[in-house]
DNA sequence: ATGCTTGTTGGACGATCGTACAACAACGCG
DNA sequence: CGCGTTGTTGTACGATCGTCCAACAAGCAT
């Protein structure tokens, strides 16, 4: 007795390549932020995001090009998500600049989660200069936008670029803190920290 | 024509188990520095250590085990570091503090190969309870003695915890963006960004 | 000197790793 | 409808991983 005469159904799905790659990208994410970066195998991340495991060489040169684009990625998301914070602030410089570094310790940034897409990348910086380059141009442009906000709130030329350097370092090792111990002090607390510092910038 | 009677040099030295424990976490720290976390393998430390492959499993319930006793030691040898530069700055409390920062970001514990140690015992912390916990120690430890030099230069006590995490993230993330790219910014201008913000605390 | 304790060795073991590659099939095109 | 392109599969391969353990021997006690 054969089975009827089903339609055939496909044993896979052709994707368009780059919608395949960002499938890829987002599963790789989600390994890490389940399993940390020495869970992160190409094995893994072909089962999460459903194809087999041969297709990840297809598209990357290897673990390392997909960790790094995986970082871009989700630095790209967070940039987004604190634009977009900024962009609801509003017009007036000094409410941006707030809402940029709230922004900066929600829950969806803060996430200990997230912290593993970065682990993972920084692990790599050292050994490799391709991607340690890549956290040079990502790192200055985070450094720009914050460069601008400043800039909005009357910081002048000369002290823009020392002052993106401290807010950067000042929200970075928060988040830090935060993602590592979540425990030890609040959200709202590294919010007002940060807040308090940006006064003595400004003032 | 049998060998003359040497004196039947050893194949290998009994050491007493502190210092064989210590050689195996030197060595440890060592190989995270030359091949990050991922070329942290029992083997490769062995290796470096000059021992068996066995004898890590001997000391070290596992690889994880031995990562954050190399962890506890550095830090701890980091934290003599800047207790040191402390103590060197003489009885001025304004003095000391400056001293704590500048230290901070010497050449000796601003160092690339440094992180790889932070690295691979922050990959930990996220899936393991008991390292979770060993951060928390370690960081409040750390906080404690910060939080002391802020109360000598008159921090009022009720400011003097929020004082102190926000000393240490500026502190950490300078030395953070250091490491990753020592390009970008000099040793001198953490310093001088981390001493400006402690100007602002204690004004 | 002799025996005992135990630090130490070195290899075996199964699991898992990243990579490569030949075969297959889905889909666009003629 | 048939053909060619190529995205996709599944597996094989060698290397390396962490762990385990029986045997060995260094050093101490007697």
């Amino acid at each position: 007795m054969k089975a009827p005469a089903a339609p055939h159904q496909p044993a896979f799905r052709r994707t368009r390549p780059d919608a395949r790659r960002l499938a890829l990208i987002e599963a790789c994410a989600r390994v890490l932020a389940r399993a940390g970066a020495a869970g992160a195998s190409v094995r893994a991340i072909a089962v999460e995001a459903g194809v087999s495991p041969g297709l990840v060489g297809h598209y990357f040169s290897g673990i390392e090009a997909l960790v790094a684009a995986t970082y871009a990625h989700v630095e790209g998301a967070v940039a987004e998500t604190l634009d977009h914070a900024v962009a609801e602030a509003g017009p007036e410089p000094r409410a941006r600049l707030d809402a940029f570094v709230t922004a900066s310790f929600a829950p969806a940034i803060a996430d200990p989660q997230l912290l593993a897409t970065w682990i993972a990348f920084w692990s790599l910086v050292a050994a490799r200069p391709a991607i340690a380059a890549q956290h040079d141009e990502q790192y200055s442009g985070s450094r720009a936008r914050l460069e601008a906000l400043l800039a909005a709130c009357g910081v002048p030329a000369e002290r823009q670029r020392r002052d993106a350097i401290a807010v950067s370092a000042l929200v970075d090792g928060l988040w830090l803190e935060l993602c590592l111990s979540p425990g030890c002090f609040s959200a709202e607390e590294a919010g007002d920290i940060a807040r308090r510092f940006l006064d003595t910038l400004i003032s």
